[in-house]
DNA sequence: GTGAAAGCGCTAACAC
DNA sequence: GTGTTAGCGCTTTCAC
């Protein structure tokens, strides 16, 4: 296994210096066309690819973003992850993943771990708080996925609209007691998500109980539907689609059957609310997008530039588990 | 936002040479232990990490391991992933991850690009013939996961006798018509689960009814209901979790409850089918030893031996999906 | 045990 | 348009 072909061999196999040869990748218009083929000619048949490596060294630029990620089983992560990276191709990029595993101890180890290997990052971390956050992402260009803050340039889905169409459609068909499950008492998400239903709620004069923050895990919906029953309501608010699926298999488990005898609404319209029998009615994240604006607000900013908070809506999703309110 | 920390910024600041700094990190038993921690020190002090581009660009080694995948989405993946990005962590490796998009001409491209940036690669193509991959991978120490070749150190899942477990389990329950949904006819995994299934059911002169091979997407789980319905089969194993939840939602759409009408059985064990109301009777994949072991290989394969192809047995899963044959 | 110097593959002034 | 040179941050002989 011979060792890679470098603008030096190419140079040398073609006769020219190797700064031409790097001029003919990076700044092609700069030499000679006839040259220039017959450099990219011989620099593919010398099976050579540029070490972006040795590129970042000498320019400051890596070429590489940091996509961070508390969790990649999320159901929610993965769509996102594959739009970054979709569009981070677009711009020529790559994609270094990590997950921080919920610890959010480890993040700033790992930020600086990486903060060398990539021009900037994009970061999803629901739960650390501000203050720490702007710690850890000291120096680093960085925009945070759905969350805002006002230090940061972020991209984030406002699903109020959208959330407080399915509350009205639940009203035409009867619902008067509603159950809202909340996310982690810390997450940007969250806060925001009860306050689209709650407000709704004030507004049409429909009971709401607000049951205590959960962590957003299938296990803390499961564990939620003894107070759900409890609670006499006839549909339920699930913070997202993952607790929304929990809650139904503590339901079932408890002989109720969805959307028979209550209503279930969940949030992002991950892969598991499409693939569920019935269909999970939720709301969409527009995940592609998303992905694209947080690989433009992270452009700008390398550029030097300061973007603002993107802001894309949610879209309601009607699906098969919610139907009329038991007479 | 100033300069990054350097050995160069340490060494001025300690009043030592740039190489201690270098051995102070990576030979700490080279220099005496009094200067070694003065030198960590500020290194803290001044926010120092360092550059491994830097470093891989001197030692030929850049820290870093490229992950392949064909789809970020389909759910098989985000826990392999997690497995890889732990293992790699252990060993002080980064991941960059690469979703090739179901789409194997860009595989090649999407090697070249990314050779000299990673140490080696673990990579998932399904579907890619052997010869190509062969080809792709050309001089870049690769291990290759979920599909077992001889020219290439694999790390797979052996379903067979977990498979057949559950088939006996069917027997028992009365089961004597059998659908089983195949999966891709490129995948390895296809033809691997599809053997372990006919190998029983001839043993057992079960009938067992094939329908042709599909692409593993929910959509394509659920277009098979038809065939399932008209098949008679009283049981279907499909090829994936997420099949197996495709003809679930088809068969409910055709009048047919699950398992009452119909048993159904997946494989993988991905997050949705523990999600799934009735759980989904499966088998469960090993995900953090084979992730573990993709990076022990590819270690090994790195260090200059020859790692075998490791084989990790599945683990069935009784759930909720299975129940008696309907008399 | 520590320092000096060369080199990893590339880019970017600066010359010609 | 193309070549020369220095330097990005690090490791690694080779001296001392």
């Amino acid at each position: 296994m011979m060792r890679r072909a470098t603008i030096y061999s190419i140079a040398t196999t073609v006769g020219v210096s190797p700064s031409t040869v790097s001029r003919a990748f990076s700044r092609p218009e700069m030499v000679k066309s006839e040259l220039r083929e017959r450099i990219v000619a011989t620099a593919r048949d010398l099976g050579y690819s540029p070490n972006r490596a040795a590129r970042g060294l000498a320019t400051g630029r890596t070429g590489v973003i940091g996509m961070l990620v508390p969790d990649v089983e999320n159901p929610f992560f993965p769509p996102l992850i594959r739009a970054v990276q979709d569009a981070a191709r677009d711009k020529d990029a790559e994609l270094l993943l990590i997950d921080s595993e919920l610890s959010s101890t480890a993040e700033q180890e790992l930020v600086d771990r990486i903060r060398p290997q990539v021009d900037g990052l994009i970061i999803a971390s629901p739960r650390l708080p501000s203050k720490r956050l702007h710690e850890v992402l000291d120096g680093i260009p960085a925009v945070i996925v759905n969350r805002s803050m006002r230090s940061l340039p972020g991209v984030v889905c406002d699903n109020t609209p959208a959330l407080q169409e399915i509350a009205d459609h639940l009203h035409h068909l009867g619902h008067r007691r509603i159950a809202l499950l909340r996310g982690p008492r810390a997450a940007w998400a969250a806060t925001h998500r009860a306050k689209a239903v709650r407000t709704w709620a004030e507004a049409k004069d429909v009971e709401l109980i607000e049951l205590r923050p959960f962590e957003a895990q299938f296990a803390d919906g499961r564990a939620a539907a003894q107070q759900v029953v409890a609670s006499d309501a006839s549909a339920v608010f699930a913070f997202d689609d993952l607790m929304a699926a929990g809650v139904i298999s503590g339901l079932s488990e408890l002989g109720k059957s969805i959307p028979d005898d209550l209503s279930i609404v969940g949030c992002d319209d991950v892969l598991l609310a499409q693939t569920m029998t019935p269909s999970l009615t939720t709301v969409s994240a527009p995940f592609t997008e998303l992905g694209r604006a947080s690989v433009d607000s992270l452009t700008e900013l390398l550029a030097g530039n300061t973007p603002r908070t993107v802001t894309l809506p949610g879209t309601p999703m009607l699906r098969g588990t919610v139907g009329p309110a038991r007479a």
